[in-house]
DNA sequence: AACCAGGAGACAT
DNA sequence: ATGTCTCATGGT
């Protein structure tokens, strides 16, 4: 069994389904993705909150706001003018592209780059909006992802972000891609956020010492 | 009280 | 093409 798969199945036995992402809507899934970029998950969901709570969840409600308005109800989750700035202009993005009626129209290979193409869009939070969002059967990479895999001795450390996609993609086979590409994902954060942060020596770890968290292997 | 978090873009080499 | 710096808050 390739080694992707493995660890999925690994994963899902110690873990269980994890049901993500964890948003509402489609559209919240947009919203966390850009919120969480190199953010703990935790300040998301306080801003989250505190946009719930400000306007309907909406593109066009967003960008009603102004922005030193849209700055403070985010600032949880850190980074605020920046990602005042991407929201708004993935916002933007949406509703000219016609939002999810239009979109859901087009193929993975016209979205992919239209979502790349705006800005403070980047690899992962396109592939985690086409993913969770969309339904679209593109495997997210993230920092766990190349760690662990790594640490497995599996890919170099170094290795980019397409080519570590692409090797996962080809590893995970053809069936059901969408459900396994979203459960391992999940997974590999589970396990990296959940279990090796509680754990940090690894104690009964069930994948292998070390695979996550320590800087230093 | 340093260290890190579910990155991306600008800029230099 | 490949490195380094910046951006910011909250939890450990």
């Amino acid at each position: 069994m390739p080694a992707p798969a493995a660890v999925l199945h690994t994963l899902l036995t110690a873990y269980g389904p994890q049901h993500w992402w964890p948003a509402r809507t489609r559209f919240e899934v947009m919203i966390g993705a850009v919120l969480t970029q190199n953010t703990a998950w935790t300040n998301v969901e306080q801003a989250m909150a505190q946009l719930r709570a400000a306007v309907p969840l909406t593109a066009s409600d967003l960008l009603a706001l102004p922005p030193d308005r849209l700055e403070q109800l985010i600032r949880p989750s850190g980074y605020f003018r920046l990602k005042t700035r991407r929201l708004r202009s993935l916002c933007q993005w949406f509703v000219a592209a016609g939002e999810f009626s239009a979109l859901d129209r087009l193929p993975t290979t016209e979205l992919r780059p239209k979502l790349l193409a705006v800005h403070g869009v980047g690899h992962e939070t396109a592939d985690s909006i086409l993913l969770y969002a969309f339904e679209r059967p593109v495997m997210v990479v993230d920092a766990y992802t190349r760690r662990i895999f790594s640490r497995l001795g599996e890919v170099s450390p170094r290795i980019a972000y397409e080519p570590l996609r692409e090797w996962l993609e080809a590893q995970l086979g053809e069936e059901r891609r969408v459900a396994r590409y979203n459960e391992l994902h999940a997974l590999l954060v589970r396990h990296a956020v959940v279990s090796c942060r509680a754990r940090p020596r690894c104690e009964s770890c069930v994948l292998r010492q070390n695979c996550a968290t320590a800087k230093t292997a």
